[in-house]
RNA sequence: GGGCAUAUAUGUCAAUUGGUAGACAGCUUCCCUUACAAGGAAGAAGUUGGAGGUUCGAGUCCUUCUAUGCCCACCA
């Protein structure tokens, strides 16, 4: 069989991922052993708008990782895919895709057709979805794929929001709320986003003081002066000696017919502005609170789109909140009551979908109470520390510091797009909370009845996501699914929605299933652009992976992510990818070679036991080594790590050194060698797996031998494939220190071989001799593997004793352990360029021993650092002395 | 305003508990050697942002400054 001399990516994506999920590899039913060990993730489920980013993109490279390695050790593993519904997102792209196609808003079509239209909306967006999760190879159950809007998840958001209902956890209120103005819906906090504002302006206005003989003024300072209109007061500070007289006093509210008091209250800072406040309970959440302390008349003077209402007098009903601002402001200069307009820097709250300027305005509202559920999720991390964090700092601090300033949440949404809230009205406006119209009926009592008309935040839903995914619905409360997979056993997701998403869950499962959602969070760092900034539309300097994955391969951008998931943030670069893929090039070319030489021979892990030769115990040593380190790395998510080791052990030590040693006996056929290369190439085919799951398969396949026989034990009668193979596990006794010292001696003389050989300009077709001179030990060890050596130094001939004999007309080396080496050049030596080589040698020597002398000499070192340090110093000073000695006499020869 | 993080070779990033700094890309020189030029071989390149301090020893710990980023809170 003869492989392509390059890797194609795109054959091995083609029919891998299909078959893996006829075959049922995906489902956690595969794993026959009824005493295994379960392993669950939950996928944080995209929105159905938009397309996966590269974001999305390591998530679920990460989730796979972790998943396929559990799998590959037999754990009955189960990954979860899904979606979630994503309300305002959604209804905000329908809406424009309305009004594009149609001209029409939602309004004009209704809520039932609107809602049909989002649901295909969802089939076809959502659709590509699935297939880019496809694409990306994550190994996902689809018999379980999940939607926030199905059936069984709608089940349980009611259920959850009946049962908080009647344990009077959810309440309907009037509060003062972020309203954005364009979606017409209220916002919870933590969808609003800051902007900075440059060109922000800070008005100051003189509000007439009633009954004042001169006309006295007090002036206040505010940057949204349209909202005067709906002042109810006049705060200053109680201390403030300038307006002490004027506390209780009125004012005479310009541009209205309303009197307000001034009064006082220790909120107001008298070295701000001009210590003197409007107060707008209505339209300011401050002055709200304010407004509750003292008493104060809540006075609404705008509309839900933006507009002003009546209530802002003839002149402003009905203008936008701008152009009021503009009009009040004009009016106060005609009144001359307008004193300045300073420039002003500030931050605005925007709606973190449409990015408009939020309101915030008194609307009625549900409200979930978080006291309690907050309680159980700090108890759970106080006394159990779930969930564990990683990266710990800072998430863990920033966690809990949130949960400890809970406030209540804002459910409901003024939108038609997600769960409507499951309470009705029946004509004189009683509310009835029931699982169903039919119960709200038998309730009430009469069948006049109408639902509620807005729905509930999208996290009402998501906030369920790690146990409603596993069929609990709130009346089914025990399923297997949640009985085998929960706590499960990681959450994957960015730091943005720690809040938003993560605190919540551990709250839902604490409160629902009285267990955590999952033992550990692991944050991922952000994929930044080239350029170190975030990502963005707007930038238009977003990466999108599915390019990324044509370009490259799938496996080569995955293990592109994962090598740079250190839990920092990283800037993308293509120069990176494109080094991965040149591996995943290395790995096909590396398993070409060994399958054009495999006659005869098949995988057999015997070989990897009895092996004799120092190259061979090397290797074996080495590939277990790898397999513990990046079992330990994946244990601690050391993602990068693991990457870097499974690159060095394939490239440099398998590919550069084990393959070039065994060349000969590989091409000539030698089975017993062919049989070992192809074990071993087996063995890291597994390993790499995790990370370049369809080249790995690719490869394994044409492997002879590589069957079900190599799968681990629970999953004997699956159909042959590597992703249930199973995963190495360090073997100690196959670990072999002094194999890989006695193969370092080999390489570094090798090196240094060829160093001399290209530092004096000697042809590669040139067959040089080799004359070593070294303790016997070393010298056994060269023999034994002189064909090698000649080979990859390009020598005719290797000469060994215990002293050296070759002429002086040879270039001149001396390994670590003091092995001296002569390469004679008869007639092509240049002794001036030799000499400089020798000296410059022996400087870089003395240099580093002049430093390490400095500290030997210091008595503090000598007496306090730990005696292995210091004798390791020691040591490396008597290696430098013999080095440096024969480098010496060499250079003393050469005459 | 508060909190946190980051600053390491030209670039992007690593560096387990403090033990004297590595990878990839790029660069220089040589080589199309029968797995791979998406390759091989050999190299050059860093006062670890500045200044102090603790320590025998600091990229790592402490103080401070500078720059950048993120989060939280929002004084009109």
């Amino acid at each position: 069989m003869e492989l392509s001399k390059q890797y194609n990516p795109k054959e091995a994506e083609e029919s891998h991922y299909q078959r893996w999920e006829e075959n049922g590899c995906f489902r956690p039913e595969i794993n026959e052993n009824p005493d295994a060990e379960k392993y669950s993730i939950v996928i944080p489920p995209p929105n159905v708008t938009g397309s996966l980013h590269m974001g999305h993109a390591l998530q679920h490279t990460i989730m796979d990782v972790l998943t396929r390695r559990k799998r590959m050790q037999g754990f009955r593993t189960l990954f979860v895919p899904g979606m979630d519904h994503a309300g305002i997102s959604t209804q905000l792209m329908v809406t424009r895709q309305l009004k594009k196609d149609e001209g029409k808003t939602p309004q004009d079509i209704g809520r039932e057709a609107f809602t049909k239209k989002v649901w295909d909306w969802k089939e076809q967006y959502g659709g590509t979805i699935l297939k880019q999760i496809r694409r990306e190879g994550i190994s996902v159950d689809w018999s379980r794929e999940a939607f926030t809007m199905d059936e069984g998840l709608s089940k349980a958001v009611r259920n959850v929001f009946v049962a908080l209902y009647e344990e009077g956890n959810i309440y309907r209120g009037a509060r003062i709320v972020n309203w954005c103005p364009k979606d017409e819906t209220v916002l919870s906090d933590l969808e609003v986003e800051d902007k900075e504002k440059k060109d922000g302006k800070l008005y100051y206005l003189q509000y007439p003081i009633k009954e004042s003989e001169q006309k006295r003024t007090l002036t206040v300072a505010t940057t949204r002066p349209e909202t005067m209109l709906g002042d109810t007061a006049v705060a200053v500070n109680p201390n403030d000696e300038r307006f002490k007289d004027l506390i209780g006093k009125t004012i005479d509210l310009p541009l209205t017919n309303r009197e307000i008091p001034i009064i006082s209250d220790e909120y107001v800072d008298a070295g701000f502005g001009t210590g003197a406040v409007k107060i707008t309970p209505a339209h300011d959440p401050n002055d709200y609170e304010m407004g509750q302390r003292q008493n104060l008349p809540q006075l609404n003077v705008m509309n839900l789109d933006g507009t002003m209402n009546e209530d802002a007098g003839e002149d402003f009903s009905g203008l936008d909140r701008y152009k009021a601002r503009k009009l009040v402001v004009e009016k106060f200069d005609e009144l001359g009551l307008l004193e300045k307009i300073d420039d002003y820097e500030m931050v605005l709250p925007v709606c973190e979908r449409c990015k408009t300027v939020i309101e915030t305005l008194i609307s009625e509202q549900w409200w979930v109470k978080m006291d309690e559920m907050r309680d159980l999720a700090l108890e759970l991390k106080k006394d159990k520390d779930y969930p564990r964090f990683t990266p710990e700092n800072p998430h863990t601090k920033v966690y809990t510091d949130w949960l400890e300033n809970l406030r209540d949440w804002t459910i409901s949404r003024q939108l038609w797009w997600g769960h409507q809230i499951p309470a009705w009205y029946d004509k004189d406006g009683n509310v009835f909370v029931a699982r169903s119209k039919e119960e709200a009926i038998e309730n009430a009592g009469t069948d006049e009845l109408t639902q509620d008309e807005d729905v509930l935040d999208t996290w009402f839903s998501s906030w369920l996501w790690s146990f409603s995914t596993l069929s609990w619905d709130g009346e089914i409360n025990e399923t297997e699914d949640l009985q085998e997979f929960h706590p499960t056993d990681v959450l994957v997701t960015a730091r943005d929605i720690i809040f938003l998403w993560v605190s919540r869950m551990v709250m839902s499962a604490m409160k629902f299933i009285g267990e955590r959602p999952f033992d550990d969070v692991y944050i991922t760092g952000t994929v930044l652009a080239k350029d170190g900034q975030r990502m963005s539309k707007t930038k238009g300097n977003g990466v999108d992976p599915m390019d990324v994955f044509e370009q490259y391969g799938v496996d080569a951008t995955r293990i592109t992510l994962a090598g740079s998931s250190t839990g920092m943030d990283f800037a993308w670069r293509d120069e990176k990818v494109e080094s991965y893929r040149n591996f995943a090039n290395k790995i096909w070319n590396a398993t070409r070679f060994c399958l054009m030489n495999a006659e005869g021979a098949k995988v057999d892990l015997a070989t990897l036991e009895n092996a004799e030769k120092i190259a061979d115990k090397w290797i074996i040593s080495r590939l277990n080594k790898t397999a513990k380190e990046i079992n330990e790395a994946l244990d601690k998510y050391a993602f990068h790590v693991a990457v870097d080791k499974l690159y060095h052990f394939f490239w440099d030590d398998f590919c550069d050194w084990y393959i070039e040693l065994s060349k000969d006996e590989i091409t000539a056929g030698d089975t017993e060698s062919t049989t070992r290369i192809l074990t071993i190439l087996e063995q890291s085919l597994r390993l790499l797996h995790p990370f370049m799951p369809y080249l790995t398969e690719e490869l394994w396949h044409k492997l002879p031998g590589a069957d079900a026989s190599l799968h681990n034990s629970a999953y004997s009668n699956a159909e042959p494939t590597i992703m249930l193979a199973d995963f190495p596990e360090s073997n100690a006794e196959l670990i072999n220190e002094k194999a890989e010292s006695e193969m370092q001696t080999i390489i570094e003389l090798i090196t240094k071989i060829r160093n001399i050989r290209a530092e004096m300009q000697i042809k590669p077709s040139d067959k040089i001799s080799i004359h070593l001179a070294g303790n016997p030990e070393t010298q056994n060890i060269f023999a034994s593997n002189e064909a090698q050596i000649l080979k990859l130094a390009r020598a005719k001939d290797l000469t060994l004793g215990e002293s050296l004999d070759a002429p002086n007309a040879s270039a001149k080396g001396v390994l670590t352990n003091g092995t001296e080496i002569a390469i004679p050049l008869e007639g092509l030596i240049d002794f001036e360029k030799e000499r400089k080589r020798l000296q410059n040698q022996i400087n870089k020597l003395e240099t580093e021993k002049e430093r390490l002398d400095k500290q030997l000499s210091n008595e503090n070192f000598v007496n306090k650092a730990p005696k292995e340090k210091v004798d390791a110093v020691r040591e490396r000073v008597a290696e430098i002395e013999t080095q440096t000695k024969a480098l010496n006499e060499n250079l003393e020869n050469l005459g």
